[in-house]
DNA sequence: AACCTCACG
DNA sequence: GACGTACGTGAGGTTC
């Protein structure tokens, strides 16, 4: 043996399994659905299913002595077989309501035997089976695929055999022939010929199995029996040959399993693992499987005691239960009583009920609660009288007519529950928790500790799915909960909350706090599992306050300022408009990309006219900017309209409608879930893109202004993403221009064109930083070229030579790339995990979009993973230097405070000094602070 | 609701 | 050889 060739498994690294069973969940769900009398679990759940399947996997572990094992399951929804045949699969009858919740169930015992749980959207259990079958068998593995579908039996060969854990059955080859009349390999044929009613298939009507295999028999396979169709005897029988052969091809496809799936889990991850007793118990025990559970002490140990269902199950999946458990709260009695169970307990989910969705003006309506899953209570506060629902009576005040129902007061509810949520030693949860802690702060309740499951929804899965409670519910607990329009209606006849009568409020409210906790229980012991506790733990969760105090204080915003701004801005458009309307011709909405294409490009036939892929023509600003280039005027005052267009409509008009009267501030809402990347985004007003760039466009900063006697502060990190990229990129070169303190874009360019930094022209400067953005973006020369108006040629050369100056950015970008392809995400710096979707589309764009994400997102997602630590930490560092000053807005890299005037700069020493210790990388980390009066003057 | 355009980091 | 790209967002206006 000279080398470890890797043609070679016995010396390779990781020797190959010698065993992988490979089990297709959802075929056997199914069949143990059937095949296995009814049974429940103690909260009612039917789990007949579930329980055949935890005793199979008990068994196979025993029998098939596996090296690697993994579960594979169906996704919902439409496979890649729809996109080329719509019918595939349509007649399937929806499964029985029994099965339904067991969906869930059967994936929680896969987890809880420490078995890797796969499936992929898109593609169906078959295919991933197929998939892996092959990888294995080219390992030189033994290969069990635990199922006894037939669609399967095409994959087996010598070292690929199929097992029916019902009928304790072995399918080989034999088997196949008993089966299908042909060895395995043939069937893919035999089933494009004969069809599947069950599955849709078509196949050639009027041929079953038995012709088939004759057929196949005769003639060697299919393309051959299609070829020659004519030499067919039976007249009937070569008819349909050749009028179908078109269907016969498509079924073949149908029927054909994909072995070539970009499947993210690596079959080298599948190495059987011994569950964790304590887990599999609890989830065993949760679920009432008595037989088992001697069973599963005896094989792996562990004494979780069976008494005690309530204990908090890991991966436990409970769905809804009797809506007679939850209870309507009335009087201060059985609100104490909820209160003290939920102090016994400490785990209390809590969700309030209001009039708005701004949580600055919303009136609070009620309070719902559940402390075990299954249980709930709704407290209604400020419910109004039955009279005043759906009715026209608005000369009553309604909350003092005499038919209000019965509710407790609210300050007295108030006090009842503010030790509860300011408890340390109970831990609340909610979904989206930090517009209840801004509803509840108003009343003067700090909410805490607290967990947020969607928040935990979006650390544990990305961005890959939404994260809001009815996509969670239906996700993880194959439960559909009542939706708000379905209690208070949709557009103009929508009814606020304190609207609905208390029956229906109760059923919607309770359910929301009952599954808010169902999914806590399920979500939470992922976070540990999963190793996203740091992300979780350090990041994310504890950031949840610090944003709802944020949008609580929100920022002041000048209405006078922007009142005026807009009125000149509207006089300029006018004027604008007119002139644009002579050069024109004629007069037209220049507000319309589409009429003012047909201006420029067929009235007045300007050159370079493009089209967008839905036909339209291009008028975006780069176009309009070429044809100003070209010596056209109307281009040019076009683009001024359009500047002052945007900046009156979106700034000055929408800006001003959001100062809440109250306040006199603005109070954006901050989204945690919703970037790929981990950065915030905001919204309702989005306070993330107020205008800088431009000099019109600064003005609208003039009106965020301090409260009197205060000053506005601004600290930004400066090249944040640069300095992250030249520490996880160990790129020498660039880290000791940081560690000099060089102005890195000059550096840049004195090295890439080899001028010196003294005297350097802008141009030279501006090309440079040009390119440092582009290899953040995960650079093309085509991009640059686009971006710096230069020969693609040229970009390229001085990616080139980028490359050669800064040795490291390459290998940091294949890196990445290879990363992304292997497991399907990339990582940062501090353990988040950011899905990147298309990195294995076999669409070549769509791949190189991902490509270049799994570049960028580590540095974006790092960047904002370090500003998140310091948000965390500024606020505590100004309260310790006995400060008042306030943390009001992040922007990606730049934090806002407001601090009373003699305070100020004291301030910015604590902020900087927080933020630069935000992280240590192997470059200084820098902040900048200025004051001002207004944020154009703090920047 | 989709599309276009454009504001920010 | 053509395709059509810089990464990540949210929002307003027009058009269908």
């Amino acid at each position: 043996m000279t080398d470890s060739a890797p043609s070679n498994p016995d010396t390779s690294a990781g020797s190959p399994p010698r065993r992988v069973v490979l089990v297709d969940g959802s075929g056997f769900i199914f069949r143990a659905f059937h095949a296995l009398p009814p049974m429940t679990s103690p909260d009612g759940t039917p789990v007949n299913a579930v329980y055949g399947f935890c005793t199979m996997l008990m068994k196979l572990r025993e029998d098939t002595k596996p090296d690697h094992m993994a579960v594979i399951f169906d996704t919902k929804g439409k496979s890649f077989r729809n996109d080329f045949f719509a019918d595939y699969k349509a007649h399937r009858p929806p499964p029985p309501e029994e099965l339904v919740p067991q969906f869930g169930l059967i994936r929680d015992a896969t987890r809880a035997f420490n078995l890797p749980s796969i499936e992929l959207e898109g593609y169906e259990a078959d295919d991933l089976i197929a998939t892996y079958a092959r990888q294995a068998e080219a390992q030189g593995s033994d290969v069990i695929i635990v199922s006894s579908d037939k669609d399967l039996m095409q994959l087996v060969t010598d070292k690929v055999q199929m097992f029916d854990a019902m009928k304790n059955r072995t399918i080989g080859a034999a088997e196949v022939m008993e089966k299908f009349g042909c060895a395995p390999d043939k069937v893919i044929d035999i089933q494009a010929l004969a069809g599947d009613s069950v599955d849709n298939v078509p196949g050639v009507p009027g041929i079953g199995i038995k012709t088939a295999a004759q057929l196949i028999d005769e003639y060697g396979d299919l393309d051959s029996l299609l070829e020659r169709a004519g030499e067919i005897k039976q007249p009937k029988r070569r008819e349909k040959l050749i009028e179908n052969a078109d269907l016969a091809r498509i079924s073949r496809d149908l029927v054909t399993l994909k072995t070539d799936v970009p499947v993210v889990e690596d079959l080298d991850g599948f190495d059987l693992k011994e569950p964790d007793p304590e887990v599999l118990l609890s989830f065993i025990a949760s679920h009432g499987f008595k037989s088992l559970l001697s069973k599963v002490k005896a094989k792996f140990g562990g004494d979780v005691e069976f008494e005690s269902p309530t204990q908090p199950g890991i991966g436990v999946n409970e769905v809804k239960v009797e809506k007679a458990e939850y209870e309507l709260v009335q009087d201060e009695e059985r609100l104490k009583h909820w209160v003290a169970q939920a102090e016994y307990l400490g785990t209390v989910a809590v969700d309030t009920e209001t009039t708005s969705l701004d949580a600055h003006q919303a009136k609070l309506v009620g309070v719902s609660l559940s402390t075990e899953p299954g249980n709930g209570c709704y407290i209604p506060l400020g419910h109004v009288s039955g009279e005043a629902q759906g009715g026209f009576d608005f000369g009553d005040n309604p909350a003092e007519s005499k038919d209000t129902p019965k509710q407790i007061k609210l300050e007295r509810a108030i006090e009842i529950l503010k030790p509860l949520l300011e408890d340390p030693g109970v831990l609340k949860v909610g979904q989206n928790l930090k517009y209840d802690m801004i509803v509840l702060a108003r009343h003067g309740i700090t909410v805490a500790p607290m967990d947020d499951t969607m928040v935990l929804s979006y650390v544990l899965d990305g961005t890959s799915h939404g994260h809001g409670m009815d996509e969670l519910a239906e996700l993880h607990l194959d439960y559909k909960p009542i939706k708000f329009a379905d209690v208070c209606g949709s557009g103009k006849t929508q009814i606020t909350f304190d609207q609905v009568p208390l029956d229906k409020a109760l059923d919607y409210a309770a359910e929301d706090a009952d599954i808010t906790l169902r999914l806590h229980r399920l979500l939470k012991p992922r976070i540990a599992q999963e190793h996203m506790a740091s992300v979780y733990e350090t990041l994310d969760r504890p950031l949840v306050p610090v944003l709802a105090q944020m949008e609580r204080l929100g920022v002041k915003v000048d209405a006078e300022i922007l009142k005026n701004l807009s009125e000149d801005f509207a006089k300029r458009m006018a004027s604008l408009e007119i002139t644009i309307h002579e050069m024109a011709g004629e007069p037209f909405n220049l507000g319309s990309p589409k009429q003012l294409g047909e201006i420029l490009f067929n009235k007045m036939s300007l050159p370079g006219g493009k089209k967008t892929k839905t036909g339209a023509w291009q008028t975006g600003a780069d176009v309009l900017e070429g044809l100003a280039a070209l010596g056209h005027d109307l281009p040019v005052k076009l683009l001024e309209w359009r500047q002052l267009s945007k900046l009156k409509s979106t700034y000055t008009d929408a800006l001003a409608n959001h100062i809440n009267p109250q306040t006199g501030r603005v109070h954006t809402s901050y989204g945690q879930t919703n970037v790929n990347t981990g950065r915030l985004s905001s919204n309702d007003p989005n306070l993330q893109n107020i205008p800088i760039r431009s000099e019109e466009g600064r003005k609208i900063r003039t009106a965020f202004v301090a409260e009197p006697g205060h000053k506005l502060i601004s600290a930004d990190y400066s090249q944040i993403e640069l300095r992250l990229l030249a520490h996880v990129a160990e790129i020498e070169a660039l880290r000791t221009a940081f560690k000099n303190g060089e102005d890195i874009h000059a550096a840049t360019a004195s090295k890439v064109f080899g001028v010196p930094i003294e005297g350097m022209d802008p141009m030279v400067r501006r090309k440079a930083k040009a390119i440092n953005f582009g290899i953040i973006y995960g650079i093309s020369a085509f991009g640059l070229a686009n971006q710096l108006g230069i020969p693609q040629k040229e970009a390229k050369a001085f990616i080139e030579a980028y490359f050669e100056i800064y040795p490291g950015i390459r290998t940091y970008m294949d890196e990445a790339k290879a990363f992304a392809t292997k497991h399907g995400y990339v990582r940062t710096l501090f353990g988040r995990n950011i899905h990147i979707s298309g990195i294995n589309d076999k669409n070549g764009m769509r791949r190189s979009f991902g490509e270049r994400a799994a570049i960028n997102a580590p540095i974006q997602g790092g960047a904002a993973d370090i500003i998140k630590r310091a948000m965390i930490a500024v606020p505590d560092a100004l309260l310790d230097a006995g400060l008042k000053t306030r943390m009001l807005l992040q922007v990606h890299d730049e934090l806002i405070f407001e601090a009373p005037e003699d305070e100020a700069e004291k301030a910015i020493k604590v902020i900087r000094d927080v933020m630069e210790n935000a992280a240590h990388l192997s470059v200084p980390l820098i902040a900048e602070a200025g004051i001002g009066d207004s944020w154009a003057d703090a920047h």
